[in-house]
DNA sequence: TATTGTTATACTCTATAACTATA
DNA sequence: TATAGTTATAGAGTATAACAATA
């Protein structure tokens, strides 16, 4: 038998963002296994879809990742044939997607539009659009709240 | 200068939340950084509060937090001095909360409380209700939407 | 046979420090 | 002096496998 505790913390919308967050990623992951990607190897593909010939440092801007976290996962995308760099600056490469990335990149897209779809039936209920804007707000609060960066 | 990329990514609610989540978090570990606590380990306390006497397995499943990885977590927090195992089972404990521990958990409370009312405002203007209850939700899917876990 | 608690282990994610080459 | 890319490394968080004691 399965005793349920009493969890106060379900009463706090940061706790019920984090498992709201970690249920979608799970669901994510499970779904672009299906081309051996991982969540951020997907939108990494994606951002260099949309933006060709973007280096590897505006990325992990976008993306809220350190320049010495992109360069793994950058070298495991051009190892897969998914990505590849040109010389663009001397100090800079631009990153644009291999034919077989083009190809990855239109699967993930769909892949990511049936993962959002799945969700999609949930949120009608609750006013999806404001719901978005209520999230974007939130993340963009990171520059007013946080103090540690500079 | 600093270039924006266009981000396809932003469109999608998984990927806000998972923005969104983090920034919380950060703003909260910063907060619980004055009781030299977790995000984690402060809700670990905050639920053994209110359930006094629960055992560590009740507050994984209740966490979504493996029993092999609670064992590290509870035995910090038992040398701090902020939780108490007593035998409840033979094979299982009743957790309860020191005097240290009350100290703490109230102190958490407060921290947690001033953490939220920051992002207040944000939320004020999107129905925080409905909002919460979006999150709850999709955080309540996990059930209907996992397919690996048994 | 199932559950609690535990040990050991491994992989991912994220972070800092320090370095080279270039602007 | 600042930025791009890199290397090495360390700390969290989370996962599995296997085990002992107990129900």
């Amino acid at each position: 038998m399965v005793k349920a505790l009493r969890d106060p913390a379900s009463d706090r919308f940061g706790y019920l963002l984090r498992r709201a967050s970690t249920v979608m990623m799970a669901d994510l992951g499970r779904a672009l296994a299906a081309v051996t990607l991982r969540p951020v190897e997907a939108t990494i593909l994606i951002l260099v879809g949309a933006n060709p010939g973007c280096t590897q440092a505006e990325v992990g801007r976008t993306l809220g990742i350190r320049g010495a976290n992109m360069v793994p996962l950058i070298a495991r995308l051009i190892a897969r044939g998914l990505l590849a760099k040109s010389r663009a600056d001397g100090r800079s490469h631009g990153l644009t997607l291999t034919a077989s990335g083009q190809v990855s990149c239109a699967r993930v897209d769909a892949i990511m539009d049936a993962h959002e779809a799945r969700f999609a039936g949930l949120l009608a209920a609750y006013d999806a659009p404001r719901l978005r804007d209520a999230l974007t707000a939130v993340a963009a609060h990171s520059e007013g709240v946080t103090t540690s960066d500079t």
